[in-house]
DNA sequence: AATGAATGAGCTTTCATTCAT
DNA sequence: CATGAATGAAAGCTCATTCAT
């Protein structure tokens, strides 16, 4: 198929991103990816030392770009409104960081060495998780929110919503309003 | 050190359940497998004819042992009481349930020649499934669970709490009790 | 060609000697190894991990083996005697200490994780200067060996005939005499 | 760090020499030979069509040299004296020549279509040997050195002195000088 | 049955080398 | 000329799987 063009960073991570959720991160591999960018396999290595490389840095990316989105919506005052766009957020990227747990899982369960990568990974997850558990203290000191349960397992229900199978096929928004209907006024009949 | 005359299928279950949680479903191997046993690598061979097989069958071993418990649940009349003993299910099953899921993930993602093994698991999940929605829809009829809210989508968020990360290490029967109240209640202030 | 039955560690050294004398410590690849033993290439590495290994295993095997004749030499009394000897020796295993000291060159120079592999290969060829600085000692002692010229610096001489190539093809004891004889009495004529 | 324009062969050379000494022939690398130089890989393309090609005519390069240096000692009378020089010169290069002999044998083994730049090579060594080969017989016709051994193999000996490990790290004067005293005089005690 | 031994398929990685700018 | 980018070939290694005992 002759010589190919550059290789774009962009389509790089796009291409990781797919095969990264598709397959996931064992099932992840420098062949694939290169057939799907009409690659050679050794290009790769120009840009990436190996796929651990590769993946950290897709990783720290998206981690970064939706951390950006995570900011933005602070500026909101109103906190369950914050409360409400973070889970739409959260929703919106599911896939995304769902590859980044999964990431951090597997370098946590082979790594002997004790990476600093791992460390770095792990400090961006903590990011996520404060500003949600900051949001929900707000809401809490500001009687939105109820007292008697820990800001930590609310936080936890919230992040971990990325997980839940969107079965009937909602949009995001809409999904995400579900979600939020259901963890804020809970499932009791009134 | 010498090598065991019989693998008891109860050992061999108890390893690959081990070895599946540590390692996942990419990470598992017949050559770790077979060092847990104390046991020649070819010796498994004699019990199953290839890793999928293995994997499959412990699955929907573990699967049906789980399934039995959701069953006895369905004796207790009161429909709440059985919505939160299922979630007690779900969360003390969490890593096994989470490896079925990777699984049939797995098989979905590499297989090419449509397996109908992965029919089988597909079957196994709906299982679950239809209990829970059926004790929620239950519930809606009886009035205790709002009807505003797709059976499905309550149906959902309960199956996926198994994957909310109990971060606070509570015990499964008091984290089990905080999301239920959470579901529940919402975590609105009253 | 069909299966191949076992391995003998004693083919496995043998060809590993062949074709590190052939084509040096980067030049020895499993690929090559394998088809001398006609055998599949990952076979080899049910006995040894890597190269690395087997080449380190194969050098502590052969220099112990080369020791044991040096030891026995010590049990003549004249010093000259076991200098001649110990030169008989050396010359027969010039190929071999040749790789040895290939290989430790090569670990030396790549090893960024100071090896303690490395720390054994070192003791091996040290052991062997030891015997002969030992021996050329205890003629300086008993005056048969001039005391003028360091021990250490004729021990060097002597170890290192082993790379002297013999092109005239003689026969090793004889060439063994004539190096001999050309340390022991010099080029000067008389 | 921006890149250099031209590459000067004296620093091409240098480089070179660096990095066979350091690595070896395999572990010679274009590569490592860019980043050395600070140009980009492919650049050196532009002066060597490839590796061989370059290591060859470095080869060739400095033989040329130390022959020079060898032919300048000729003009002495005494060929002892020559002798010894010779002996300074090899050892004053040895790393050099270390490299040329290691580069040739490297040939030697892999080429299948009998190089001709191995002829070269093999010519080039030949040289060094021929004078050296010369002033020995030159010595014997003159009776300072001893008839009875061949000058062929009296000739090994001092060419081979090279690869002697100047473990006691004497100054290259002083070690010429013991290694020809040695030679010379034999060590036996008078 | 149980196993040790052998193997092939498939992925990783490194470099010499080519090519278009 | 100089170079950045791409690539293929060749080694490396790991594991599922087969086979003879």
């Amino acid at each position: 198929m002759g010589r190919k063009k550059r290789i774009e960073k962009k389509d790089l991570f796009e291409s990781t991103r797919k095969l990264l959720i598709e397959k996931g991160y064992e099932g992840f591999h420098f062949k694939a990816l290169a057939e799907q960018l009409s690659v050679g396999r050794s290009t790769i290595y120009e840009y990436y030392a190996n796929k651990d490389e590769l993946i950290f840095h897709y990783i720290k990316h998206v981690s970064d770009k939706i951390y950006g989105e995570c900011k933005k919506v602070l500026e909101h005052t109103d906190s369950l409104v914050q409360l409400q766009e973070l889970l739409t957020i959260f929703l919106k990227h599911g896939e995304t960081i769902h590859d980044m747990i999964q990431v951090y899982k597997h370098m946590k369960a082979s790594s002997n060495h004790h990476d600093e990568k791992m460390d770095v990974l792990e400090k961006e997850n903590e990011r996520f998780f404060e500003i949600l558990v900051n949001v929900i203290k707000c809401g809490q000191r500001e009687f939105v929110i109820r007292n008697d349960l820990q800001a930590h397992s609310i936080a936890s229900v919230f992040f971990s919503s990325i997980l839940i199978p969107n079965t009937l096929n909602m949009d995001i928004d809409q999904w995400s309003e579900t979600l939020f209907t259901l963890f804020f006024d809970g499932i009791k009949a009134k």
